[in-house]
DNA sequence: ATTATTGTATTAAGCGCTTAATACAATAAT
DNA sequence: ATTATTGTATTAAGCGCTTAATACAATAAT
């Protein structure tokens, strides 16, 4: 899985972003142990100050839980998990639906194109 | 019309999708003349220099024309803001189906949620 | 006991973005 | 003819982000 940082935003925004799916998608469930600040630094090719930064945020929105000397995990809460999910799908949605709005389309013409394009999309 | 610049990412990038939008959906029709530069960082609380910047990317990008001292304009080439509009749009859609499904969200699930949220869009 | 691995902190440097202050040439407006 | 308005250019400063180098305390691993 590439990390595919892009230089027109901040690195540790989109780290914390891509953790972040890598949380809500089950790469790590709940409770799972998190490479060292280090390794996951090496891992995207970041400094380990950017990563740290990053983990840091993630910590402040509770999905993961430092251990001090031992690492870091995943939170047990699955619950909060689950519901850190449908938050920011619903803000994609959002985000989205905006932005067509924008661009002058209406309800029919936006449902129109995604059904267009959607299977390309699993499943 | 409020400009809602956010500093999580860089402005002039912001201003560029705002004049897009604008110009993309009618507010600035073929052929309209722009305010000036300094009109438009005014309305849009910006420093000239940044404005300055915006507008030279629309340019490149072709849908607008400078005058060099009798401001600028936006292209009299209609078909060529249809097609950005179009382009513009299935980046926003492609964009989207991305993220929804790296959050694990399914064909079916996205236009579930689609639905429930759209009725907040014109039309 | 010793060593390696945690997270954490600090300092300095470089970079792009943004602002501010100015200035200039070309030309539209008067 | 004079004035105002165009876009454009330059310089300096401040800011956040990022990297690099280094160090430290705590503790897990050996």
């Amino acid at each position: 899985m590439p990390w595919d940082l892009k230089p027109d935003r901040p690195i540790y925004t989109q780290l914390v972003e891509h953790i972040e799916w890598m949380i809500l998608s089950g790469v790590y469930p709940p409770g799972a142990k998190l490479p060292s600040v280090r390794d996951l630094a090496r891992e995207a090719s970041v400094n380990p100050n950017t990563m740290q930064r990053a983990l840091a945020q993630l910590e402040e929105d509770g999905l993961i839980i430092t251990h001090r000397t031992s690492g870091r995990s995943i939170t047990e809460d699955s619950e909060m998990i689950q519901k850190a999910r449908i938050r920011i799908a619903r803000e994609q949605v959002s985000e989205f639906l905006e932005k067509m709005k924008k661009l002058g389309f209406d309800k029919k013409e936006i449902l129109s194109i995604i059904n267009n394009m959607i299977e390309e999309v699993g499943k």
